[in-house]
DNA sequence: GTGAAAGCGCTAACAT
DNA sequence: ATGTTAGCGCTTTCAC
């Protein structure tokens, strides 16, 4: 089932069913109809593939995300996802390992796919202007800002939370209650990843309040899972005394790895050690204590990723960088200190 | 920068490029090199919409996914794309609310996209053979089968877990520690879903046992998420006295749900109450009590769907049915009654 | 308002 | 082994 049947079950030429098809206004209400109702009996679908190749582009927008398992990204994909189709076009996700290259392959699956833009979800190196010279699209980071980087905000747009601020409140509500001992859980201290921009607010709420800062204190991960995090606390806690009565965590399930290795050591959340996180995924919020967490509005992050992605594509702005701010949930898992 | 550049380019004509980029054993070596070299330096990428085009199909696989939001999809879907794309195809994924029709989606994306087969996630209903009519490629159920619906397993294939046998062996699990009053979270107890067939499950388990049943044991939620479990275990706790000894529920994340309700209640699990599930995410382990489940295995699942897909749509096999067995992880979350 | 016809970039007969 | 050419199904001038 072709444009050509449908053309010739309705008596009319191919154009004028093109026409119909794309609401084109020079059609008589006659032959629309006529048209309309011969697509509806033969419940004819256009060949997309057609579309794209004379149109010379496709209808694609691509996802790249790294870290899929993070219950975080699973929230924000469903939005980038809802917003991408309801905007009328399609979306093919890849999925890539920690340590692959987004920007490389992002650029394979533009020229693959003729994409029209790309959303990096996950991304984390500080790009070079060379490296992102591969891309010939418009494309948005979700949930990373170059803000502390190199790179010239022209090049590329955002949409974020403050992740530097955001830690240093975090960390500023723990001090707030009193501890001064604060340990933080972070994957990496220097890999130019969130995770080092939230160490950074770490490491300024503590300045700022005028504690000294503690290597001990820092415990790196190999990774973002739950497991890593799980196993990192572990070691920490079987080869030296805790001393330390509050932590802080660059990520939701990061805190729930650590809560399991801290419980099953004999310590006890938050008598012996308050916890803070952030992210707010749903999960984290039954669990026992309830953690305390700075939520992140995943499904406006997802939003406004594709809404300045398609602002560029169809040539209503140039790149853009947007921050939105975080929330606060209070769980049970800070310990006032007196 | 199209197939006919690179033909001038080389000196030679368009088949012959096309014969070299379809590694096509009829071309000289030296044409060979030589378009090979073109294509490096201009860095040619052919024209994957053209492709599809002509060859009146896409490279494309279709997974439609009701319930993304349940950690259990994710990793599913992780495994799916993996595999999808090893094998050189190209994922495009929905997700669809837990209301609407996901054959009527696939139906869709199949048209638009000239899809080559589709994965479903999540499915539900006992389909029909006229409904399944409007699918014209190979498709196959993961995490649900037909298999006590009406449905000739001839019509489809598909990849799950013995449903009804495994809450059975659950349960059974339950009855072996001398529980006898066991309450049953489930989405529904007749919708010819998973819920249903888990449900049935306990039932047989209760009357194999010689427990009758009990018909204000069985606690319906308004959907699968967590928070639909909380919302369903709190009225139910609230509206009268706890008279069961263990709960079984059909999912890992209704069972943290569920076990919030309970401990905000004052009943402590498993000491009030033990606690069994279906499914096994990464999350569950690290909650405390930790939860004992059967867990399905999520890898092997998906990369069984993507495998019976490909062999449909390459031609190597018709319609199959996998079942795969589940792995009982035992946590904290069961007391034994004496 | 409508139709004829020229491609979009590629593949696959069919010739040579 | 290589080239010529007719489409794949659609959109879009350009005539009428």
């Amino acid at each position: 089932m072709t444009i050509k049947d449908i053309a010739r079950l309705s008596g009319v030429s191919v154009s004028t069913v093109s026409r119909v098809l794309n609401n084109r206004p020079d059609v008589s209400e006659e032959s629309r109809q006529r048209v309309r109702n011969v697509i509806e009996n033969e419940s004819y679908i256009p060949n997309n593939t057609a579309r794209d190749l004379v149109k010379t582009k496709s209808d694609t927008i691509g996802l790249v995300v790294r870290g899929i398992s993070n219950p975080f990204y699973t929230d924000v994909i469903t939005a980038i996802e809802k917003k991408i189709e309801q905007a009328g076009y399609t979306m093919v996700m890849r999925q890539i390992a920690s340590d692959a290259d987004e920007i490389q392959c992002g650029a394979e699956m533009e020229r693959e796919k003729r994409l029209l833009g790309i959303v990096f979800l996950g991304g984390c190196q500080d790009y070079t202007p060379e490296r992102l010279r591969v891309l010939n699209v418009p494309f948005v980071c979700c949930s990373y800002s170059n803000k502390y980087g190199t790179l010239d905000s022209e090049l590329y747009s955002s949409v974020s939370i403050e992740d530097q601020d955001e830690a240093y409140r975090a960390v500023d509500i723990l001090i707030k209650n009193g501890h001064k001992r604060i340990a933080a859980l972070v994957s990496s201290t220097y890999d130019g990843s969130i995770s080092q921009l939230r160490y950074q607010g770490y490491l300024k709420a503590l300045s700022d309040n005028g504690i000294e800062r503690d290597a001990e204190l820092v415990i790196e991960t190999d990774g973002f899972s739950i497991a890593d995090a799980y196993r990192a606390m572990e070691n920490k806690l079987d080869n030296k005394d805790m001393d330390f009565t509050a932590l802080f965590t660059i990520a939701d399930v990061m805190a729930m790895g650590a809560m399991r290795a801290l419980r099953e050591r004999g310590k006890r959340v938050p008598e012996d050690c308050s916890v803070i996180a952030i992210d707010g995924i749903a999960v984290s919020e039954y669990i026992h204590p309830m953690l305390s967490t700075l939520c992140q509005p995943v499904e406006e992050m997802g939003q406004k990723s594709v809404d300045i992605l398609l602002d560029m594509i169809e040539g209503r702005s140039g790149n853009r960088h947007v921050v939105l701010p975080t929330c606060f949930r209070e769980g049970a898992s800070i310990r006032k200190l007196n």
